[in-house]
DNA sequence: TATAATCCTACTAATCCGATAGGATTTAGA
DNA sequence: TCTAAATCCTATCGGATTAGTAGGATTATA
């Protein structure tokens, strides 16, 4: 199950790119528009900025705005960020490798290349789509 | 996140097939041979008999034995027996739809089209791989 | 009848998730 | 300069889920 919040950081994202250009946006106003708890909400965009994906302006009349293109943001980026791993068990990871603790032998288990390829064939679909795909540009 | 519980099932599966053919197959050996708690993997066990994949003899001699051919047995089927649903979100799920609690309109959603993508991506792998490719036949 | 196995229900410790609380800090504008 | 509006930050919390445990009931074999 995808997580709250990297659902709705993925609005989140969305809705500031959409408003490209504008003043920044505020929390308040991505809250309303989405449905979503505002004190939730501003964890997720700290988590958003510290990654590089929006900066802020502090102060009245500050808010969010992108750092970077919609169509230069690829949905991997964020998913890592938001969501972890794109891989579903740890020991097929490219960016998070760990060892399975049950696993003595990695290349002996059953298990290891279904999950190599579920994990490449979501990161090709997380590869191929960026924010501008998200707002429909 | 893979769960221990789905991890250790398609483990125990694979054992049980390549197994196939002799004599029942005990929890305490499968426990023993993918280092899994017995105890834990005593109820997977049970949830793969109860929904078909497996059947079991009680008493001495007794065991868990495949019912059905390992290449006939999808990893979507398994998935969804122990995993839950493959979508990552449940408006987007073919065999467990619900809406969205946050998403007046599923069609406004920004998310919906990349969680369609990953949903058909996954879907493909796991329709495309069997019980028989886990264990290498 | 002893033993070996599955079956079944309930419980528990730990972790994670979604959300909330309560301010500190910064900025614009009256 | 003061006030309102906004982000920033840390801590906390209730509920759900997960992984595992406990303890026995049931069944079959030898």
């Amino acid at each position: 199950m995808l997580s709250k919040k990297t659902k709705y950081g993925l609005k989140a994202l969305a809705y500031v790119a959409k408003h490209k250009g504008e003043d920044p946006v505020q929390i308040g106003a991505i809250a309303k528009s989405e449905n979503i708890s505002q004190k939730f909400l501003e964890s997720i965009m700290l988590t958003l900025r510290k990654a590089g994906f929006l900066g802020s302006k502090k102060g009245k009349g500050g808010g969010y705005y992108l750092r970077r293109q919609p169509a230069d943001i690829k949905m991997v980026e964020v998913m890592r960020i938001l969501e972890g791993p794109v891989s579903m068990v740890p020991c097929v990871s490219l960016n998070f490798y760990e060892k399975c603790d049950d696993c003595p032998d990695e290349t002996a288990c059953s298990v290891h290349s279904l999950m190599v390829q579920l994990r490449d064939s979501n990161l090709a679909v997380l590869t191929n789509n960026t924010l501008a795909d998200l707002i429909g540009e």
